[in-house]
DNA sequence: CTTTACAACTGTATCGTTACAGATTTTGAA
DNA sequence: TTCAAAATCTGTAACGATACAGTTGTAAAG
């Protein structure tokens, strides 16, 4: 046999021509397949090491289809992809161990959110997916589901179908924020909530209404904006309800940019935290511990999420079912 | 020629069937190559997109070594991917447009900075990368420089070699911050800057010197703390400061991040921003604006950055010289 | 001394693409 | 009419890996 280019990096051939072996012999060997002699494995292992063999991913990707990449499907909005970074540190730490690549396949505000789903699965980018942002009926969830293709969710849906998922469980969150804010003597609540179509919409509100029947306080209005809105349309709504007849004397955020655009509205109606207002919210970073540490918040935590979802995917592509890979991550309280 | 396969994805071989030509002479008419006939390469054009063609990137790595990637290199500290995740979106606005995938390439905390690199390079893992925390002398940068791989920086060296970058005019920075503090009739001044292996703290410094000098203020010492730290020792290193005697009356900070903690430190010493202090600040996002609109706040576009970085690195791979490829921005009064 | 069984190893074909070196047909000049 | 030059088109090999169907050689069984 004919020695190998020196020039590039070593393949399979060169560790043939190495070991005197044949080239299925030394990809047998390296998989640690049982019809190889144990000591031949541990030449053929040593000379890998030793010049540096990395089995090239074009190669094993053409012949095999495994791709070896997570893509994790991400909207560029701003908003979201602040929240989503720590999500990106949480998958990176479970795939570094792995063979596995994390590569990001982004959607622009205004297209189909379907489409890098589309993307993944007409070019088999991918091996599995993760997706954010998502929906009772979600149609990405639904595609994939019929494609077969593993993937996991950051959120649940509501389609009768099973599939790994992880989640923060926002219906404990609000209603343990009520209860807080009834503990502190709020009667007049109102919740800034996720945007209607998403979710956890439905759980936050659920959580917040059980809370309001269980320990007795009400609710005031607060639907012409949502999370999705800017911060100045919150600032403005709130600064609105605020100077209101029969104002809210609690306020509940779903998000820590959220509650800063709040904090802006109640203060510009002349109001103060903790005096005329408490206000509870989720928070993703510390900014607002630091400079409102009246707020009282809550942390969730997406890197746990990104975690989770990584471990989940890798699962599924192994051939676990989807009903062994779902979790929910509970609010724990922070101070 | 045997018909392909109908249930997987469409190759070349799906429309050489279907258009009755061979294999080459699809593959060289979709890449519009000059032997092709115009009806030709017009009836391969339209299969092509009747069944939804997509070249398969494993076959095309494969055989020509190119691998379609782009990889961004980050650190998994959290307070940094924080910063880092608007240029995620900066970069794929770009990338959207072409073939280029984007990879996440991490590195942890304790390991060397050096080791994502060598693992790109060694497995040839992508085109092009682009990393950031940029070093006056950047072993990262010299590696890639000797073996001619195509690479952008966040931020500049100070080697002597000519290499594609984008940096924020971090000097400018400091110089106007300085120059705005004095217009404020502040003339003791504190600067947090960035850690001092980082090449921006040179900037940054030069800056605050030149401005001091020119618009006749002093600096109050600060070198026990610097951006690296966690907000809690910035918090307590600012209070201590602003209790000592000959305290500051004026304070600059390299991040939004620092400025809170900044923020917290004074107000915990019983002073008040505007009033005792004046402070001017970069900033990421908007929180600071929001909740402590008496600092003076300048943007930093992260977008902006990821965006030229990603058409520098393209722009490498496609033979453009280096000193083609470095972009500078620059600060723009933004109140 | 066969035959069978098993352990250990190997050659060939193939995944989808492109570089390269032809092959075929058409055109046009002599 | 002939033949070189274009204009088009095509088969083969190769990139690196693995599935599969062998091929050895040796040891146990008959």
């Amino acid at each position: 046999m004919a020695p190998p280019a020196s020039d590039s990096r070593p393949t399979l051939k060169t560790i043939a021509f190495m070991t005197g072996l044949g080239i299925t012999t030394v990809s047998r060997a390296l998989k640690n397949a049982p019809d190889i002699g144990a000591e031949t494995k541990e030449r053929v292992r040593l000379v890998a090491t030793q010049v540096g063999y990395h089995p090239n991913r074009a190669g094993v990707r053409l012949r095999t289809g495994k791709t070896n990449v997570i893509s994790l499907i991400l909207s560029l909005e701003e908003e979201i992809i602040g929240l989503t970074s720590p999500m990106v540190v949480g998958i990176s730490e479970i795939l570094a161990s792995t063979q596995y690549h994390l590569v990001i396949t982004p959607y622009s505000v205004g297209s189909d959110p379907l489409d890098p789903v589309r993307y993944v699965l007409d070019t088999g980018a991918a091996d599995g997916v993760i997706i954010s942002r998502t929906e009772p009926k979600d149609p990405r969830v639904a595609l994939m589901m019929e494609r077969n293709f593993p993937f996991g969710t950051h959120g649940r849906t509501e389609m009768g179908l099973v599939h790994p998922y992880h989640d923060f469980d926002n219906e404990r969150f609000a209603y343990d924020a009520v209860r807080r804010l009834v503990e502190r003597g709020r009667r007049r609540i109102m919740l800034l909530h996720p945007p209607p179509y998403l979710t956890y919409h439905m759980h936050m509100r659920a959580g917040f209404e059980r809370g309001l029947q269980d320990f007795g306080a009400t609710a005031v209005p607060f639907n012409n904006v949502d999370l999705d809105n800017s911060l100045a349309d919150i600032r403005e709504a709130c600064e609105a309800a605020m100077r209101a007849k029969d104002a809210p004397d609690g306020v509940i955020s779903g998000s820590g940019a959220g509650a800063v655009a709040l904090v802006a509205g109640i203060e510009a109606a002349g109001l103060k935290l903790a005096r005329d207002v408490d206000m509870v919210s989720k928070q993703s970073n510390d900014f607002l511990q630091w400079l409102r540490p009246e707020v009282i918040t809550q942390r969730e935590d997406f890197r746990l999420a990104g975690r989770e979802l990584a471990k989940a995917v890798i699962a599924r592509i192994e051939g676990r079912s989807g009903s062994e890979l779902q979790t929910l991550s509970f609010p724990a309280p922070q101070k």
